[in-house]
DNA sequence: ATGCGTGCAAACGATTTGCAGAGAA
DNA sequence: TTCTCTGCAAATCGTTTGCACGCAT
């Protein structure tokens, strides 16, 4: 089997983690092993790439795709949520869910079972929207 | 500038439009391409790709990104609209926006300026969850 | 001592693009 | 004829993977 997350506790594990809760974005694997290395950790690409996905299949991290591109954010528990990412700074907050009955519902309507269902809303924060203007 | 999607009329652009209009669910690029072939049609998968994105962009056909690959649907008119997605045969239905207003209402409750959102729903059909079980 | 986790570089796979030729207007 | 659109193949680019070694346990 897969072996789970964090059988041995190592430096650059501690890095990644430490890098990405500093954070209050949504970050690209690669940003993110470029300011390590800029930070002085040395961590492979590699290792960030499995780290992430170790960290998302855990839960511990949200993933979202954008121009084909993932990018991460730490999100404390694992319960299921959505977010309100700035197109430009990458900046994040959480929104409540439209009613996830609802959706259950609509789907059931037309014969669908729901496995799972992506919601997210871009735009631009306060203070991005404040330069562009 | 770039060229808008149609100046010239052309058998590839048909045969692509026509096999999108036949399947009522996503398709992948390299999927359309190969049953193009399939059917007879000589068309490049590179013109499957930059008529697909003309027709994306041009809001004839909607587009969305599962597991790294983009899967394309025609969808009428440019109305913004969602989908109900099965996961197993890729058919796909419209589901109703979960009130856009309220979208709009959340974002500016955190100082946000929405300039998109994304929205779907990943399920099984009555058919493919009939089958499954 | 025993492997899990890492770094490096090669491998991958989807999508894009340069360029010369073909066909629509 | 003119110039857009196409096909082919090479080029991108983010991400994954094979392999040998180092380090946490």
């Amino acid at each position: 089997m897969t072996a789970a997350t964090g059988v041995r506790r190592t430096a650059q594990k501690a890095a990644i983690r430490q890098a990405l809760d500093g954070k209050d974005g949504f970050t690209s694997a690669q940003q993110l092993h470029a300011e390590l290395e800029a930070g002085g950790d040395r961590v492979g690409l590699a290792t960030v790439y499995r780290q992430l996905n170790a960290l998302t299949a855990a839960g511990l991290v949200d993933a979202i795709t954008v121009e084909g591109e993932q990018l991460y954010k730490a999100c404390g528990d694992g319960a299921h949520h959505h977010h309100l990412v700035c197109e430009n700074c990458g900046k994040s907050d959480e929104i409540d869910p439209p009613s996830e009955e609802w959706i259950q519902a609509a789907a059931a309507a037309r014969g669908y079972t729901v496995t799972r269902h992506v919601f997210e809303v871009f735009g631009l924060c306060a203070d991005c929207a404040r330069i562009a203007r």
